[in-house]
DNA sequence: TAAAAATACTCCATAGGTATTTTAT
DNA sequence: ATAAAATACCTATGGAGTATTTTTA
């Protein structure tokens, strides 16, 4: 039966394809890794490994094991979050957070002191990128929970909502031509700049626009940050939404008018999202309880 | 991160409920095993097992540890017997098989030498029982396969239909009265024979006994074997439903009378099973296709 | 020829065995 | 008092490190 030390060096080699580079990974030297995969090799009877000079590359057997591992792995891994759960730690150890860009500026510096206070022994371990990203890490176990906006599909995922986050409509100052109050109308007169491609409140933005008869200008640049977004509408070139979130704690620009929408404005709701077969969902639901509490 | 080796001796310990007796089934000695328990619970910061004189018990904690440790030990035996698949080899290595009680004097018989001779490097390991406990067997990966009769319920089972096995009414040779040709209608005026409760073919009989009319006399005893049965037929104690695969091949009791039914007469129909999730599949379809070829 | 993996070798941690003690009923 | 698990101690295996060689594109 091979070892799980094994199985740990053949997925970093997958995810590594290289040698060396997966021995960092794992912490050891890369004869150390190169021994244990040669021994997994020969106990299976299998050749997993496609030697090459320049990066690597798993045979279609060892694509076939390594998936296998990477399940066994993070079951062990569920094991072993399933012993701290019940020995009664809560948020404990590490916590491997995903959030999305359009919130995670906003709501970190508040969360994470929060956290370190209520939980010190918590170590928070922040990852940001798009929210199919982070979905895809979370099933594969690369992270423990993510905070993004609904809804949040995907087989065995479970979500807990967490605040509504109403949208605001952004415009230059100059702008006084625009009533006090925010339709989805409006939208249709207007260039709107959004972020780029994948990122969900473009999506948002966009059935908003839809919502208001969908023949707006699209802006030729998308943003990669809302702050990024903000400047250019400060700077003329177009309007765009602007979550709540994003603009409470923050200076407001002088070069930017905000209108709220009239009722029911348009909003996302931001919420919580785990594999729904973790031991760790306590924790996972007195993180939601502090979020609430901080938000 | 605990090693496969102590999920595996716990594992041991929570079938076999006694650190000696779990060590020999680990083929290990007590204190290695004593060690390695001890080990597991330093590193999960648990008390796994309650310590008492006779017969050791787990703790709550411990049968949540040990549970999950079995589904990653049967996911590693999946990963190796996959290996062993992918690198070609069709039906070699251990292959535990389950079969009822109504099936396995008849069948094996055949089975085993055709096994031998088409697949010498199969090495078989027959378990006799009741289908409740086989499936339960097979879930648990403690089986790889199993032959029974249809229905098999239970999800994540797979099933291979091998072939149907007619019923013969078994009377008393001295029961010239009963005509050349049987119905379900003349078990009614009958007293039946039966295997004892949890035995499909029980529940069989009593369908077909439901079909005639349902007022059959059930016999007192409940035979564990259908030998028995059928020599509790010749002696005169009532008549019995035989399949067709249990007399097939046996020198015929002179006192027994054996009667067809009408048709449509009433089968059986006897089947392979296994776990849907395996990676043997392509194993268990070549004993199918030998199944059907020598039955 | 240069990057990367395999090999050679040495060392040490640790799993396992035997013998014995402790514990719990 | 006895069965059973823990402990003590020793041994041997094997995993890991360093240094070096081999491989391959």
């Amino acid at each position: 039966m091979p070892t799980l030390r094994q199985l740990a060096y053949l997925d970093a080699l997958a995810r590594h394809r290289h040698f060396g580079r997966a021995a960092d990974a794992a912490a050891v030297t890369q004869p150390a890794l190169s021994m244990q995969i040669k021994e997994l090799e020969a106990e299976l009877g299998l050749t997993l490994v496609e030697r090459r000079n320049k990066g690597i590359g798993l045979t279609a057997e060892g694509r076939v094991v390594a998936a296998r591992a990477a399940i066994i792995l993070r079951d062990v891994q569920d094991l072993v979050d399933s012993a701290r759960v019940q020995s009664g730690k809560v948020l404990t150890g590490p916590l491997r957070l995903g959030v999305i860009p359009s919130v995670a500026p906003y709501l970190l510096p508040r969360l994470l002191p929060a956290l370190q206070h209520h939980y010190p022994a918590c170590a928070p371990l922040v990852r940001e990128t798009q929210t199919q990203t982070l979905l895809e890490e979370l099933q594969r176990g690369d992270l423990d929970i993510v905070i993004a906006a609904l809804p949040l599909g995907g087989s065995g995922i479970e979500t807990l909502p967490l605040f509504d986050d109403p949208f605001l409509l952004a415009a230059p100052v100059a702008r006084a031509d625009l009533p006090a109050r925010a339709n989805a109308q409006i939208l249709n007169q207007e260039t709107i700049l959004l972020l780029e491609e994948g990122h969900c409140l473009r999506d948002q933005t966009l059935d908003v626009c839809a919502a208001g008869g969908g023949d707006a200008r699209i802006g030729p640049f998308g943003a990669t940050n809302l702050a990024t977004l903000a400047s250019m509408v400060a700077n003329g070139y177009g309007v765009t939404l602007l979550p709540t979130l994003a603009i409470k704690d923050q200076p407001a620009d002088p070069r930017i008018r905000l209108i709220p929408f009239k009722d029911p404005a348009p909003f996302r709701t931001i919420a919580l999202a785990w594999r729904r077969r973790t031991p760790r969902e306590r924790d996972f639901r007195a993180l939601g309880a502090l979020l609430s509490k901080t938000g």
